[in-house]
Parts: structure tokens; C-alpha cells; sequence
DNA sequence: CGTTGGGTTGACAATTGTCAATGGCCGTGG
DNA sequence: CCACGGCCATTGACAATTGTCAACCCAACG
């Protein structure tokens, strides 16, 4: 905490710490990405990472902030199809010039790096792939959430994921973790508008559901609420 | 049409046509893919393919038939993630003991096979990477189309992405193609109820936007569709 | 201090869902 | 051949959910 390295070290940790768990990595990953790690990339909020329909111009690991991937419809209404997080990748594929499926642009101050190209570590690729499967669990989640559940229910579930999410890069306390977006981000993300989640907060902080204030979200009950919102739990590989 | 060979050749040309589009294939590919489907697997409508949290026992690849992934609520709430159609492939990953993501229904008469494994042929490896990849754009596409469109715009959209995918397989006669589903089916994928689907189909062709008897689809316009919809195209690669 | 972005509230409108009933079509069995 | 049942599509009346618009508050910040 007081050493200069460990300062400069510190905020990537959860990135690296959710990769590593994916898979057991070998020393020769490891060194490739704290290489990759080595040379970090700093955006300000609201920025393009890719934008969609364009070439892929290098995959991005994220090592801290918020982004998301957004679809814009041409008269302005946006979704944002999913959120990344420390330790998400993006834009890493198996064929030649991937073209960008849709923008992302980050929420917050966001770090990146370039993750260690795919095909050269199999263990490194091992991991690659459970993560790319757990984006794809979720991307499932996301059209569940949106096609069949109520306001209530999306926002509920949209909560406990994030919250299992970020566990898994240890990034939350306890029952409560940062959610650095605003409510229209969050209406955004949930097909919604912004005054119904802002209604919807109040009604679930009421119901002792939710508790939101000064950028920390907390989940009082979590299993209580997974019961109430009828939710299972992620998983991508046997044992 | 009239020899035998043909006969039992030509449902399956449709995905064979479609995966051979996607990349280059040399003959060792072709050759493969012959080998697999020799062996097709047959599926009465309404029989699961997969069941969500088990793991996969083979990966599939359609040969004919529609089918589709589906999530189920606690409640019996029913969501559609995305269509399987000929050409579409399930179950292929690229990690150890995958864990099937969301059972996959058929919703037809389908035939099947076991594509060839993932990492022989390096041309096959590509075609699966770029139909993975238009997977997951289909998957996005689902999400905005959920989240942001109202009922009118989620089944026209639905409607253009369908004449766009079957074109792919050549199953569609112009303006036209097969729609072997129930309204139920319909709505279940576009999170709406059938009774409003029945209501907006209605609509739709009052409105020279969609007409759709005995199972067969027409998109008189398709252009003012996608227009009126705000549709962009689904591309994977540059060039 | 004035401005700005986010959050909050109220009144009202639009969209979509619910429930219940009806009719057509088709295959089965008598 | 006809009666029956089942599935699907269709319709109407009504309810619930969610969106729209406009105003206001408040804290942060230059």
C-alpha cells in the first residue's frame, strides 16, 4: 500500500485476478501478461474503444473503469447490449479482420492494455475461451432480462450479476460494490427510461430489496432477491 | 430431382451451401463435412437438443429444420434467445467440458450432424470462427431489438434478419420464405404476448409491410422495412 | 454565484398484457 | 361420412405497465 510498485500495481490486480482464475496459467503466460499489462492505455469517460462496422483496430483487456457496448438506432433511442469490466476483453477473434459488431465506449476513466495475441499460450487461449463463454452466458441473460421480465425483475437481476461479476475480480465488499453509472446509463441498459428506474430504485430500496446512494449499491438479501426474481446461476464449464 | 442420390442430397444442400460461403474450404474440409453428414441425427419437433447446465454431449450442426435456444423463467415465462436455422452450429467450444449455456428446442422436423471437430482443418476453423462470430452479432441484434424497438418494429426487424439469414442458405423464393412457426413461437422470441403479435401482424399487412399465409412470409418492400425499422446490416469481416 | 448534470416528482398518454370467448382447420376414431 | 377434440388464430373489453413531458431540486464546480 505504501511502496511505489505495489501502487502501480494495485489497480490492475482485479483485471489479472479474474483471468488467472479462469484457468491455471503457466509462468509463461503470466509473463506475457504482465508484459501486456505493462503498457497501459487511459481513456476519459464517454470515449470510443471501436466503433461499430469498423475494423477491430487491437483487442482491449480492461484492467479498470466501466465500458459497454452500445447499439444506437437511427433515431437516437440507445441499448447498451452488455457492460465490461476489469478483466473483460473485447474485440479478440479467430478470423481474419473482424470488423467491430457494435461500439463500446466507456462509462468512467477506463485502463486497458493489449491482451497477449490469441493462438501463441495455450494456456493463456484456455482462458480466453472460458471467458469469451461467460460473455456469451451473459449476452443469453441480457435477452432473457430484456424479452420477459419486468422492470422490477431486470433491474434486480441486472444487480445480482454485476455483483457476481465483479466478486469474481474480488471488486466488491460484501453484499455491496461501486456503480459508477448514472440511472439513465442503467435505463439504458435495461430498455427502460430513465424516470421508471428512478421510480423503480425507490420502490426496491422501500421493499429493502436495494440500497443505492453515493455511487455504492448494496444488496441486503441477495439470495432473497435471486428467489424474487426468479434467477440462476451462470455456469460455463463442468466440476 | 428425380434421382435417388439427389433426392437424399438436396435438404441438406442449404447448410452445406451456407458454410462453404463463409470461408474458402479446401478439400480436405469438404471432404470432412461429406463424412459428417453421412450421419445425420433426425429430431421430432418440440425434443430438446440440449439442456441448459448439462454438459454437451455433441456440438450440432442443422442440417434442416428450425430450431432454437431457449431460457425458461421460474414462473414458466418462456424467452427465445435466437433461431437455429440450416447452416447454424451449437455446442462448439473451444475449452474443456462445456456446459450447454440454455437448452436448445426444436421447433420443426429437424436433421442434424456432428460438424467436425474444432482444430483439424484449419479452413473449416475458420468458417466456424466467422459463423460464431455472426452468431453473436444476430445475438446483439436481439438485444436492441428487445430493448429498444416497440412490437412493430421487433417483428419487422425479426422478419428482415430471418429473409437475411435463410438467403444465406438460399431458402428464401424472393421476397418470400418458409415460416414454420406458431405466432406463440414468434412472440416468445420477441418478448411480446401472441395475442399482441396476432394484433401487429394484422397491422403489418394492412400496412403493405409484411404479409404472411400458409406459412409462407412475404416482405413485399424489404428495403422501406428496414428503412421504417431503422435496420443497419450484420457484417463480420471487412473487405 | 450562475450553470450544469443528475435525480425526483406529478399528471397524463401510449403501449402492451390479461382474460375470456369464438371460429376455422385438420386429423382421429366411431 | 360425420362427430369430436385439439391446436391455432382472432376478437373484444379492460387492466397494468411503462413512457412522455414538464417542472423542480440539489450538489458540484468553474
Amino acid at each position: 500500500m505504501s511502496m511505489p510498485l505495489t501502487r502501480s500495481v494495485r489497480p490492475i490486480a482485479p483485471a489479472l485476478h479474474r483471468l488467472s482464475r479462469l484457468a491455471t496459467l503457466d509462468n509463461a503466460s503470466i509473463t506475457a501478461l504482465a508484459d501486456a499489462v505493462a503498457r497501459p492505455q487511459q481513456f476519459r469517460p464517454r470515449r470510443d474503444l471501436m466503433v461499430e462496422g469498423r475494423d477491430i483496430a487491437s483487442p482491449h483487456l480492461i484492467l479498470s473503469g466501466w465500458a459497454a457496448r452500445v447499439r444506437i438506432l437511427l433515431d437516437g433511442r440507445r441499448q447498451f447490449l452488455n457492460f465490461l469490466l476489469p478483466g473483460d476483453i473485447v474485440g479478440l477473434y479467430h478470423h481474419r479482420r473482424p470488423v467491430a459488431p457494435t461500439s463500446i465506449i466507456t462509462l468512467t476513466e477506463v485502463t486497458t492494455c493489449v491482451p497477449p495475441e490469441l493462438g501463441t499460450l495455450p494456456a493463456l487461449d484456455e482462458a480466453y475461451a472460458i471467458a469469451h463463454a461467460m460473455d456469451e452466458a451473459y449476452l443469453l441473460a441480457q435477452i432473457a432480462r430484456l424479452g420477459r421480465m419486468n422492470a422490477m425483475e431486470r433491474i434486480g437481476d441486472l444487480m445480482l450479476e454485476l455483483h457476481e461479476r465483479l466478486e469474481l475480480s474480488e471488486l466488491t465488499h460484501g453484499r455491496s460494490f461501486d456503480l459508477p453509472i448514472t440511472q439513465e446509463t442503467l435505463a439504458d441498459a435495461l430498455g427502460l427510461t430513465a424516470v421508471h428506474v428512478n421510480r423503480m430504485l425507490q420502490a426496491a430500496r422501500r421493499a429493502g430489496d436495494l440500497i443505492w446512494s453515493s455511487r455504492s449499491m448494496t444488496i441486503p438479501d441477495p439470495k432473497a432477491l435471486a428467489r424474487k426474481v426468479g434467477r440462476a446461476q451462470i455456469k460455463v464449464t463442468a466440476g
